[in-house]
RNA sequence: GGAGAGAUGGAUGAGUGGUUUAAAUCAACGGUUUACUAAACCGUCGUCCCUUAAUUGGGACCGUGGGUUCAAAUCCCACUCUCUCCGCCA
């Protein structure tokens, strides 16, 4: 959400973002609503003045003019509540606006319909030259025992998957490797965060209502979260925060749901797309400021970049075209890593930061040093997810013979150097 | 699932229909005094919205949403959350 003043004096950056970003949103519908809106408010607001001059003046006076008084009040009364029925309606509309209204895309960020558009900005590492044929990750690990698809399958239904023995182990290994990397690195508050949520976490980090169909929701009404991005951020939601303490950095783990509507017949094979994964966020909120929001993003997601170094992962970083964006991106970076078995990158990050567009719906303020309130900013970025990065790990390590060699900073987490029948 | 109690500003806590524009105390901040510190004294001390040249004027907010009334923190209804007890349970 953006604040509605600055939306009223820049009507034509809203309309360029949205250009921008592809999305249809009318900025002069939603000023014509919001001239009602202070117009109504303005006459409710004289109209309560009145109301309280007169409830003073009927203490102080005496039975005939009291009653003359309260006849005046009760007429002013049915206009009063008149108006309080339109303003309802006017707010109703005003509100949906509001929550359609996207955030305004970096100058930086290129042209673009869709992902094809991203543009390269760097790559990292160098693609193996195999002398043999690069088989895919499923081949791989079924080969193995590391993976059931059809007992997946048959047990989870369309999407479903059992990671097991090395499988199973490579991702706790991936975890712990993960964990001590992050902690070493310092100023990251680990955290388990809730993926069974409320509708309000939702809005609040701009996944609703404009994804309702990706989500899965409970008879109480409460949805599984497709991110611990969500969990994390309502976390301070309606909270003042304490300004020395930002950048507050959080890494969240979270199971993670998603119908994937929309995905039909798209990587309907493997691990790349499922219903459900495990997933380590990086969540920042930090004062509402452009250079220390852009100086944060590039730092989660250098942050991601040397995981993916650690375990010599060839990968390269695009940044997303304009048409890629959600509604409250401003800017972001995908990672996407090399995938020896499909010939392709294949994305496993995602950076990206949103001003103040989140904490403005989730009420997450700081006292400035002037003592003003403000919105604080936020940011996020993957820190690994399971077992979509597993798909890279295998297919970049494998051996012609069928076997796959452990990364060798996961040695120790596994007790082993490769993994073989 | 059952029974009961509760929710007021940063904290404690008064307030059961109209001088409450939410008392008081504590904390915080500024000042006076002081060689310094403390104490004492004086002052400031919420958020949001509309409006204004303005720190101008007005309005809203006592868990949330409705209702009654000329007038609601106060009365009525629903809901949410917290606490205590019982039951069930990884």
């Amino acid at each position: 959400m953006l604040d509605i003043k600055f939306i009223r004096e820049n009507k034509d950056l809203i309309k360029e973002g949205a250009r921008k970003k592809h999305i249809s949103f009318d900025v002069d519908e939603l000023l014509a609503v919001d001239d009602k809106r202070r117009a109504l408010l303005v006459s409710i607001e004289a109209k309560r003045a009145t109301q309280n001059e007169y409830s003073e003046k009927i203490i102080k006076a005496d039975t005939e003019s009291k009653a003359k008084f309260v006849e005046e009040m009760k007429e002013l009364k049915t206009v009063l509540q008149k108006e309080e029925e339109e303003l309802k309606d006017v707010m109703k509309s005003w509100q949906m606006l509001m929550i359609h209204v996207p955030n305004i895309p970096d100058i930086s960020v290129p042209e673009g319909e869709s992902d094809v558009d991203n543009k390269e900005i760097r790559t990292w590492g160098e693609i193996p030259k195999l002398d043999f044929k690069a088989k895919d990750h499923i081949e791989l690990m079924e080969n193995l025992d590391m993976l059931d698809l059809e007992r997946g399958a048959k047990t989870a239904g369309f999407r479903g998957y059992f990671l097991k023995n090395d499988g199973a182990l490579l991702s706790f290994a991936l975890w712990h490797f993960l964990l001590e990397h992050f902690m070493k690195k310092g100023g990251f508050t680990p955290m388990m965060v809730p993926s069974l949520i409320k509708r309000d976490a939702l809005l609040g980090t701009g996944y609703l209502p404009q994804g309702e169909e990706d989500l899965y929701k409970t008879q109480d009404g409460d949805y599984l979260a497709g991110t611990g991005e969500a969990g994390a951020m309502a976390y301070h939601m309606d909270e003042t925060l304490d300004r020395t303490k930002f950048p507050i950095k959080i890494l969240a783990f979270s199971p993670c749901f998603r119908r994937e509507a929309g995905s039909h017949g798209k990587d309907v094979k493997g691990l790349y797309r499922v219903h459900e994964f495990f997933k380590f966020e990086q969540v920042v909120l930090c004062e509402a400021n452009h250079e220390t929001s852009v100086a944060l993003h590039e730092e989660i997601n250098r942050n991601a970049e040397e995981m993916l170094e650690a375990l010599k992962l060839p990968y390269r970083v695009v940044v997303n075209c304009g048409g890629d964006l959600g509604l409250g991106q401003v800017k972001k970076y995908d990672i996407e890593v090399w995938r020896p078995g499909h010939g392709t990158y294949g994305e496993t990050h995602s950076a990206s930061y949103f001003h103040d567009f989140q904490t403005r719906r989730l009420n997450i303020r700081y006292k400035d040093v002037d003592g003003k309130m403000k919105f604080a900013h936020s940011l996020n970025n993957t820190a690994l997810a399971f077992p979509r990065i597993l798909i890279s790990i295998v297919e970049n390590y494998q051996q012609a013979d069928g076997t796959i060699l452990v990364p060798e900073v996961l040695h120790s987490y596994m007790g082993k150097g490769v993994i073989k029948k």
